[in-house]
DNA sequence: GCGCTTGTTGACCCTCGGTCGATAGTGACC
DNA sequence: GGTCACTATCGACCGAGGGTCAACAAGCGC
């Protein structure tokens, strides 16, 4: 009997990256909570023991390959250091509409399943708080309160514009452009702040 | 032998009123899925089998007990039909904050376990859908795309200020409810909105 | 061909949402 | 004050899903 194996073994590296490879698909499809991990590891042709042995928890496992999208975000919304403070900003901000119409369904399962999971909402913050920092740098390097809450909140806004735009899409990016940075404006507006030198 | 009931029976409505009670009581102190129906039975001090009887789902018991509390948060923040637009929608918000101030612990709560059962979403989503449904009617009647998305994305950039400012608590409540207005104000503007007469 | 490393597995456990038939309070009526 | 019927209440059970573990075997080095 030439028994071909039971199964093909992978070194770590390359299984690890096909695991992420097939969640970010997966986790662009269906929310967290429609997959069980079983079926997940059915999906990947392995045992729900291997990959549990790859990763210590089903949330582990969804934050490991969102945070490999939230990079990739975060690589194409980093604003170019050589332009103007302003200009910058609106190029980032088309960048990142850009990348949410690339990614309409992931985007709307993420925002779907956010705060179900602790680990995805932590990630969620984490980004927003980049971005927050980012922003702030550029904007207003010592805020106050209110510019800070400001800021904050615009970030929320931005995700609630967001999903009103993949619901009705009856609006173009840079319409949608326009109107987040005029209301970041007018936020910032309303919270005292004055442009700073430069800008 | 004069042995104790081994229950104390009640009426059908006691035992509801009684078990929404500790709902409220509960949700405001744990997220959702910190919960789970056996330990919210053993608080209640009856079977998991009645809460079931009376409930029929986690999810429903958990949307009953919100129900409640955005009822209560729909009649706080009912704008006054005899004040000008821009004062009733100024007494709303402040109601709100208020609320949010008096209900810190269970607002948080929600804004975490929110999305992640569905009933909650949509309840959430219908609480923010007749608040810009009541804004709209008082601001622009028949909308633009833009206005509409910039509505909807102030009321996420008023969760996102909330959570800031319960996070920070270095505003009062009026300057919240300023930099609220003053945000809403400039996405309006964004969006190419003018007031319509009477404003 | 042989052993050793370790990637991989099947079987198992526990918790949790949800169900069902049986039981026992308790008000009503004699 | 007995007893009867109604139904609020319970204990026991189920299936699904997350997570664990000891044992097995693929494939490399010798």
């Amino acid at each position: 009997m030439n028994r071909e194996p039971a199964y093909t073994r992978l070194s770590v590296e390359e299984r690890r990256r096909r695991l992420l490879e097939l969640g970010a698909d997966l986790f662009a499809r269906h929310s967290i909570d429609e997959l069980s991990m079983a079926a997940i590891a059915r999906e990947a042709g392995i045992s729900k023991a291997l990959l549990y042995h790859y990763f210590p928890s089903k949330a582990d496992y969804f934050e490991a390959t969102l945070r490999a999208a939230a990079e990739d975000l975060r690589l194409r919304t980093e604003p170019d250091p050589d332009l103007p403070p302003a200009e910058a900003l609106a190029a980032s901000l088309d960048a990142f509409l850009g990348w949410i119409e690339d990614n309409r369904l992931a985007y709307s399962k993420l925002m779907q399943s956010a705060t179900s999971v602790g680990e995805a909402r932590t990630l969620i913050s984490q980004v927003r708080e980049g971005t927050a920092q980012r922003l702030l740098d550029g904007l207003a390097p010592d805020p106050s309160p209110k510019v800070r809450a400001a800021v904050h909140g615009w970030l929320w806004l931005m995700d609630g514009v967001c999903v009103d735009w993949l619901e009705h899409r009856d609006m173009d990016r840079t319409e949608v452009r326009d109107l987040l940075l005029g209301a970041l404006l007018g936020a910032l507006t309303a919270a005292g702040w004055q442009p700073p030198d430069g800008f």
